[in-house]
DNA sequence: CCTTTAGGATAGGAGCACTATCCCAAACTT
DNA sequence: AAGTTTGGGATAGTGCTCCTATCCTAAAGG
């Protein structure tokens, strides 16, 4: 019988750890490192001297690169997605993590009870969202208690808004979205496209920021401010 | 003449770096690397030693604090928001960097010449900004072409819905802002302001995605997973 | 007179993501 | 057979950041 690889024409090419080095810009000393971490499955050993690793650690690899590089990724985060996908968990648990980890979903200490009532589920009624518990609606619950801690308030007015505009925002989001079928490739365009996105949309909120500040500011006359400093980049001593 | 203080009857509570290290709940070495660092001015030295500090510096640490924990800047960006404002600039710069630092407006190292026109400004005459290039405009310019780079594909339609989304919400933002006269004060509520209202933001639309991916899968079907799996939080082995 | 203090210099420590070195045994190469 | 490479494991070091700790001197203060 022969191998799948060999019926879809798929040339599975073989490597050493140092062909894969060489490949894929990562230093060999960094891919033992990910082995130890777990984030790179081991290569098939030949002999004790000779393992073999193939298109999908290269891939892998890149994956590892992107995650860290351009997401931003810790490795323990890395690690946390990976573990899930190579377990084989469905690729909506997959997706899940992605987005707990990419729009950091559980960075306050501030742990709660799944079942607990919060301030957020209102908003859940109010948008008609289905109506089960999730991370981010534990984070959401968690996040409207720690501003309510730090006052700073948050009016009806303002969930009513901004839901509104993540509603739109996410249904578009969703519309485009198509899900690669190789589960690696899943989770970088998503993990990609999600930091991209949210990225995006901080972006936009400054410009528009920026903007109706400047209206409110021509409305009212400059009182004791120049305009135009809004629009200046101080160029801050951090350099970049 | 009396002093201004008595006259307001602002009584500064004088005090030296340890008192100063108790109220604040700093640790005096904390101090003295904070002032190092030129994050807080030097107390009035009295004689060799003594130095007496006011409310000023208690609430400056105060800010401080605020700044690395809850916003999780770094010690120069705090240091570039505090040098601008004890420089004597203008509110509204201090409120552009402020901006700038919190939203993450200069992340990527790439640097635009701020005059080259960019993908971004079609959606300034979109929505009808103001036309000024800003920081937040060449932030948007400079993630758009990362975007582009990345092959992250940006639809038109996805430009629209999202600027008329921030539009909505800077709107409202800057409708309910008060800006306190102090100005220690006022970089704290924009910088925390600003923070816990982009994160609210994120966090509102991973709630949103989350929904309309439940609804797309009620629709067409669950094929091959369970649609209660973005439900679940799977606990990642990260640990807080 | 003895303890305390300010402020400066320096060094240490913890966490993170590597990076480099060393080692061994088992291959391949010549 | 001798010499070179390789995999993989262990271990230590690097560079960065934010502190924290120690030591020092000169000058007060009680």
């Amino acid at each position: 019988m022969p191998r799948l690889d060999t019926v879809l024409h798929v040339e599975e090419a073989l490597m050493q750890l140092k062909e894969l080095s060489a490949r894929s810009g990562v230093s060999a000393a960094s891919i033992k490192y990910y082995l130890r971490e777990g984030l790179l499955q081991p290569g098939e050993t030949v002999t004790a001297t000779r393992a073999d690793y193939g298109d999908g650690h290269l891939r892998r690899l890149e994956l590892i690169q992107a995650l860290r590089q351009i997401v931003g990724l810790g490795i323990g985060q890395i690690r946390t997605i990976l573990s899930l996908a190579d377990g084989g968990a469905p690729r909506l648990d997959v997706l899940a993590t992605v987005q707990r980890v990419v729009l950091g979903l559980d960075n306050p200490g501030t742990a709660r009870g799944s079942s607990a009532p919060g301030p957020g589920d209102a908003v859940v009624r109010l948008r008609r969202w289905p109506d089960a518990p999730s991370d981010a609606r534990n984070a959401l619950n968690a996040h409207l208690e720690l501003m309510q801690k730090l006052s700073v308030p948050v009016s009806p007015a303002t969930l009513d808004v901004y839901s509104q505009a993540m509603d739109t925002v996410a249904a578009l989001d969703i519309r485009e979205t198509v899900a690669p079928e190789d589960t690696d490739q899943l989770i970088l365009t998503a993990a990609v496209g999600m930091h991209m996105h949210s990225q995006l949309l901080l972006k936009l909120l400054a410009l528009a920021q920026a903007s109706h500040a400047i209206r409110a500011l021509e409305v009212h006359g400059p009182e004791n401010s120049n305009a135009g400093s809004l629009t200046a980049h101080p160029d801050g001593q951090d350099g970049p």
